[in-house]
DNA sequence: CTGCAACTTCAAGTATACTTGAAGTCAAGG
DNA sequence: CCTTGACTTCAAGTATACTTGAAGTTGCAG
């Protein structure tokens, strides 16, 4: 174990992440991160990877699918860290989902509110039943909870 | 087709609820409904089936996993429309885990907040990224958004 | 009675995000 | 050199929430 690597095994990216060297190997398939071979095949990483997998873990609490964490990471530099402005481009517009996720969760726990005192036994007059359907189409564009997409079938 | 059925079939009621039929099998398989069936094994669905299933659209919308929906719902007569103190306890119970959900999603918000100016560069310093680790792991526990809890290996 | 839409079951497929296991290779200490 | 732990690939498994397809049956209008 070298004190001061200028590369990184999977098994230190790994330790040093938090995250299984499994998920690293997935994210590298997945086009999310990158790494170098050694003459023997074995995967070599820059440091950099380590906040590369660091914004991949923070986007993901935000609720960033890894398909969409691709997409944004494509526009930055795989080699080295992004800058204040590369940085402030990614989380401005991971901040404004969160925020209309957080928005819409808002709207359900009102309709639910609502809900709790109304007897909501008629469902032609639950907010929650009724307007649902029109915040589910709302958020079907852009996912609310990682739930698969209600897609229905061709009978649409 | 009959104005007034007293039970409907499973394709009346995929109609009604908009709940592809597919579905209806799938939570019936999943013990979410139930049915009686015809002397040629076609289910019948009492009315109520109709609350129930709007329900349990309503619990997914706010994120509950089907089976938690089957725990709450095992609470509840599932021949008839549940009472008033009966969906009281139900929803309130749900609105709670949302507003826990909410208030997750808020503290993350804010760290990704602060995170936009601050250069975000250090590891150690961001919120995001440090912080980010003792929220995951209280959210751990709730589930933050239907994601698939990181199990990590044995190596922990 | 016939014909067809709607129903039945069961297995397999879809998507996301990984993990696990098998079988084999590499790197480095002793 | 040899051992051993870390690494490699690839296929299959896990969990959630369904959908799709195949093959056969039922219900009801005509």
């Amino acid at each position: 174990m070298a004190e001061i690597a200028e590369s990184l095994t999977i098994g230190e990216v790994a330790a040093r992440s938090g995250v299984a060297a499994s998920a690293l190997r997935f994210y590298e398939e997945e086009g999310l991160i990158s790494s170098e071979r050694t003459g023997g095949n074995q995967r070599r990483y820059p440091r950099a990877v380590l906040r590369r997998v660091a914004v991949i873990r923070a986007a993901q609490k935000i609720g960033v699918s890894l398909r969409e964490i691709r997409s944004a990471l494509d526009g930055l530099p795989s080699g080295r860290t992004p800058n204040k402005a590369e940085w402030a481009r990614l989380s401005r517009g991971w901040r404004d989902q969160l925020e209309e996720r957080i928005e819409t969760l808002e709207r359900l726990k009102e309709s639910l509110t609502g809900c709790i005192g109304c007897g909501c036994l008629s469902l032609r007059t639950c907010k929650l039943f009724n307007e649902g359907d029109e915040i589910a189409s709302r958020v079907d564009g852009s996912l609310l909870m990682g739930k698969p997409a209600p897609r229905r079938p061709s009978s649409g």
